[in-house]
DNA sequence: TAAGCTTGGTGTAGAAATGACACGAAAGAA
DNA sequence: TTCTTTCGTGTCATTTCTACACCAAGCTTA
């Protein structure tokens, strides 16, 4: 079956840089191409945007059926478009970024579906396409976008540590922050939630441990707060 | 000639909310449509992405073959892309943002290509497509970006008093700004230079003028300065 | 079981940024 | 010359930010 239009039509594709977060280190998820061009090399999950889907649907489907990973953040990068990003023909891709807890999609998702596999953000190969500059372009994007809203709690698992927290926030902004303050910061927002429960299996004195708790945070946004840190 | 794909694909389009200033009033051009469907609607002017040429050009272009506009700042917006967002077929828009200074464009936009016209972003008319939303997404994204980018002067001549542009940040913020603070602020980003000159034919105190560093904007920017207001 | 190691958890003070506030000067209009 | 309008300017109180250090808890190991 074929389609056939009065003009000519670029293929659209969506593309995902998912992120996840290995203790102090940030990951990406890449998959590695088995057909050619770049056949071999290492690419975002992504692909064909269907009939009847919207954008955001195509691009949680994509990421599903690559990598097996279902996402709790996603939301729209930035479209890609320069007429020679694919050496085929033109194709224009819609680009996400998404956040995942790494401790739910370990080391499995890289033998799942096809090759995939985390790669730390700041060691991660060359790859396909215009994919680094998506890349580039999403790392920009998070670290800005965490500086004003919650949306690092999408990295760690439901309960998590201060220390937990403020290491996250280290290594996305790519700086130290104080303890003190940061904790005077994070607890000033009312976001956490305490918990009546402490870290396990630590060979020191055991942390506290918190939620983040999204319906205040819904809450508070609707009445216009910010969250700047 | 037609075009013939093993898959269905989405037409693609550009789209252009463009935003101009007179004095205290936000302004929106928009240009009425002459064919079905939504015929006689107002809507954001844009259209198909041609073979060959990158999605910013073809913003540029669809605003400058529709409205006569150039506009001085362009940036993505968000891709649009519900399946039943054209009742014909499904279309998928890239949306831009743009902004001009309306006296370089005044009214003759309205005579110039087909029928295009300024309106108050706040009575602006129900629009054809899902037009209303990528306004309101462009002017929520607009509001967000004056305040930690100095953008805002595209809207102004090129030079332009104090006043000016602490009204353009009030119409823009829809709030007041307390004058002093405004001017010990802007000046102290000193992206402003001071020219040898004041404003003409006004009936009271002749203001000075100032124009914009682009130059020093770059400069500092690139050192990583920020600009909050 | 005592000493040691590691991380958890807490407050204060000086510096910087913010926000509120009022009046004389300039220039054209009446 | 008087009136009207906008221009242009500084200070002070409050809030926010930033830098900084020590004891407590709990497991490890000698």
């Amino acid at each position: 079956m074929t389609f056939t239009y009065e003009h000519p039509r670029p293929a659209l594709t969506v593309d995902c840089v998912v992120f996840g977060l290995d203790e102090g280190d940030l990951k990406v998820l890449l998959v590695q191409r088995d057909l050619e061009p770049f056949k071999g090399r290492w690419a975002l999950p992504g692909g064909f945007v269907r009939p009847g889907e919207s954008l955001d649907e195509a691009a949680r489907r994509e990421l599903e059926e690559e990598t097996g990973v279902t996402a709790v953040y996603l939301e729209q990068l930035y479209t890609f478009g320069e007429p020679d990003r694919d050496p085929r023909e033109r194709v224009v891709s819609v680009a996400y970024y998404a956040l995942c807890k790494l401790t739910e999609h370990g080391v499995q998702a890289a033998t799942d579906a096809r090759d995939a596999a985390w790669f730390s953000v700041i060691d991660a190969p060359a790859l396909a396409f215009d994919h680094d500059h998506i890349l580039e372009v999403a790392l920009r994007r998070l670290k800005a976008k965490v500086t004003y809203e919650p949306i690092g709690f999408d990295l760690l698992p439901p309960k998590f540590t201060l220390s937990q927290l403020q290491t996250l926030y280290e290594t996305v902004l790519e700086r130290e922050l104080d303890k003190r303050n940061f904790r005077k910061k994070i607890l000033g927002m009312e976001l956490l939630v305490e918990l009546d429960e402490v870290e396990r299996d630590v060979a020191h004195r055991a942390a506290r441990l918190y939620r983040f708790d999204r319906k205040r945070y819904e809450q508070l946004k609707r009445r216009g707060f910010s969250f700047e840190l």
